[in-house]
DNA sequence: CAAAGTACATTGCTATACAATGTATTTTCT
DNA sequence: AGAAAATACATTGTATAGCAATGTACTTTG
């Protein structure tokens, strides 16, 4: 009895944890593509992406990520200063970002349909 | 022109950290699926992966892996003395991983399907 | 007027990929 | 026959990314 209950708290841990490292990776994806249409500021961005996908993004996630997408240029981000409240650090894609992006995405295709293969 | 060049070193590298980034987690999925069907030693299992994915898996990567899959229980392995040559250490999912794996299978097709939508 | 929500940010911890390095055997090429 | 490449295991140190915790400050809701 112990063990059955043993068991399955290490699988809810692992699987827990592998969905965490799962975003690595697919959470800078996820984002960039969510800024392909539109700009969005930090706390909108997870809301939006909280709203479309299974993903809780922490705060302490996405604000070091958009600051290494700026640095390495994939984004730009401009200060909107609100009538009411704390202003807004708005980010849109860059060039470099799109190029970026489409490459992003024709690898991430590949790697579905692969691991579809294997999943069968 | 110097310019040009430079975006573009910026742009490989961080694809390229991106693609190592994705790794963290895909690819214990991607190993976990293929030792659902058969077991394998471990250097069978790069050449397997390689063979069916984009994805190069260095032996410092898959050999921890395997191992934390076996401490969380996820497989079993053994060691098969060959006729000649080094013994090998086949791998086999456990009742607990095939459990484990069916959950993970559901959560990355539910993260396939939003992402497909958010690329559109 | 207190709690929750909005909106930004940083610090320290942990897990993972991977280059580098090591051991040991076998096969292939010259 | 000897060198190089391939097979097959393994470990160590480094860099990166997610995230809980914590902090600031303003606004809205109960």
């Amino acid at each position: 009895m112990y063990f059955v209950l043993y068991i399955c708290f290490m699988n809810e841990t692992f699987v827990a944890n592998w969905k965490s490292q799962l975003k690595k990776g697919t959470l800078t994806f996820v984002i960039l593509n969510v800024l392909k249409d539109n700009e969005y500021y930090g706390y909108e961005l997870i809301e939006e992406i909280k709203k479309h996908t299974d993903m809780e993004v922490a705060e302490g996630t996405l604000y070091p990520i958009l600051n290494r997408l700026k640095m390495d240029n994939l984004v730009d981000s401009k200060w909107v200063e609100q009538g009411t409240g704390i202003p807004r650090k708005y980010y849109s894609l860059t060039e470099v970002g799109m190029k970026t992006l489409a490459e992003m995405n024709a690898y991430w295709k590949t790697l579905v349909f692969d691991i579809e293969k294997i999943i069968k």
